[in-house]
DNA sequence: GCAGTGATCATA
DNA sequence: ATGATCACTGCC
């Protein structure tokens, strides 16, 4: 489905730096239900976060900055409330939002927005690559988030272990961080 | 099931 | 410089 034009939709606030600025399984869970804004030229689209996933800091073994500090991972070393952008399998871009407090090294990936599942598709949708990377969540950056209304009802979100992360052992593997809406 | 694709990082 | 790995997708 094709994101809808904003002029028929409810415009919302835009999320501020202190949403992001929590435990990454917070912020992963609180961006569901809210709208993805996506400006483009004089085109405004928006999508609702339907699919996150939290990476935490250092100690999560599935986390890019368990890798230590790298000029890939430099942003999520960064505040919250920027965008960690990058590449993967050379073909697809994954989108994430930092999360925490500088050094804290945690993100967001986001899975899936409206009927769109699958972070590279998501990212493809959006026409996101490189160039959002270390970007502000902010409306000038044109792309950033905004909070639609109520938040939902717990029995909405589905809690499971994070897609592709074998590789980070047993136990961090199998950590229900990421969140489904229902 | 598995090929495609190239940046990234460790090793040298 | 070289090689392994990869928070994925699409087609078999």
């Amino acid at each position: 489905m094709k994101p809808k034009l904003i002029a028929s939709i409810e415009r919302g606030e835009v999320l501020p730096t202190s949403f992001f600025n929590r435990p990454a399984a917070h912020v992963a869970r609180g961006l569901l239900g809210k709208a993805l804004m996506r400006k483009r030229g004089a085109i405004v689209m928006s999508s609702i976060v339907t699919e996150t996933e939290a990476y935490e800091g250092p100690h999560d073994l599935a986390s890019h900055s368990a890798r230590g500090r790298t000029a890939r991972t430099e942003v999520m070393f960064g505040p919250a409330g920027r965008f960690y952008v990058y590449r993967i399998y050379g073909l697809h871009w994954m989108l994430n939002v930092v999360t925490g407090d500088i050094d804290d090294a945690a993100a967001v990936l986001i899975r899936g927005v409206d009927h769109v599942s699958g972070p590279g598709r998501v990212a493809a949708s959006l026409k996101i690559d490189r160039s959002l990377n270390d970007r502000e969540a902010v409306p000038e950056t044109g792309l950033w988030f905004e909070d639609l209304g109520p938040s939902l009802p717990t029995r909405r979100i589905k809690k499971t272990p994070r897609i592709g992360v074998d590789y980070a052992g047993p136990v961090w593997s199998a950590k229900k961080l990421r969140f489904v809406l229902q």
